[in-house]
DNA sequence: ATTGACCCTGGAGTAGACTCAAGACTTTAA
DNA sequence: TTAAAGTCTTGAGTCTACTCCAGGGTCAAT
């Protein structure tokens, strides 16, 4: 029926989820992937949902979370949780990025306004921007 | 003429500019401050000088400079440079916090998307936040 | 003279998320 | 059959920016 595997080693996952082979150990370590069953010879075995998982992982940080919320989300997805810290999770994550963005966006015009006013000729003593690291009230 | 002590020891640098004590010997290490003479007993010594590039340091920092842009900084305010480079490291770090603000925007309208559409009730199955993780193509 | 605050050095520990190395075993393909 | 490619484990190293500790010397005041 598929033209793939049903079972696969951590050479092949690692690849699919265009993630380094020791990343793939390094989340079963830190609990976010479940340890694989194994062959005789002591290889893991994956499967698809093994795969989907470390799609989700992979997601998740795209958007930011930190590995530990990713092993929280994972924990609410297995043993029929509510979607209430689901959403808690996300809503703090937003809120978190929200202020962030804002700190950066403060440092972007402060600095920004210090670069324009610069020339960009001449001798470094009296630019604007190191002035203004000098004598500015510290922030 | 002055009310404040012409030299003074690394403890009192550090509480002026409200460092740890450990950071400033740090920063010495790193080269961003240079090596300060010391009493016969191998104290170090600073002047106003000190006080003014640690206070340059702390507002460069909160610019979201690294500190090895700001060893840069302060190198090039010490040999007679040009403002260009200057300019271009401001610029640099401009650029890179208008990406870096993208990038955290990008994931806020996502991931508040995704939680708007969450009621926060109900079984974790099927809850939009999750479904995302599981489904999307990778980002 | 002693107490307490200060300073010195070298080295280790912290956080987060990997990433690599060494040495040995297994599987696959020619 | 043999060589290459894949996998195993344990443990250490990477990056940034500190921060702390131990074990000792020094300085000011009592």
């Amino acid at each position: 029926m598929s033209k793939h595997p049903a079972q696969f080693t951590i050479g092949r996952l690692a690849k699919a989820a265009d993630v380094n082979i020791d990343t793939v150990r390094f989340y079963e370590r830190q609990g976010l992937l479940q340890p694989a069953p194994r062959t005789a010879a002591g290889y893991r075995l994956y499967g698809a949902a093994d795969a989907q998982r470390l799609q989700f992982i992979r997601r998740a940080k795209t958007l930011g979370f930190s590995l530990e919320d990713i092993a929280e989300l994972l924990r609410l997805t297995e043993d029929g949780h509510d979607r209430g810290k689901v959403k808690a999770i996300a809503q703090k994550r937003v809120a978190d990025l929200e202020s962030r963005i804002r700190e950066l966006e403060k440092m972007r015009s402060v600095l920004a306004h210090h670069a324009g006013h610069c020339s960009g000729h001449g001798e470094v003593s009296g630019c604007p921007i190191i002035q203004a690291l000098l004598d500015e009230p510290a922030a």
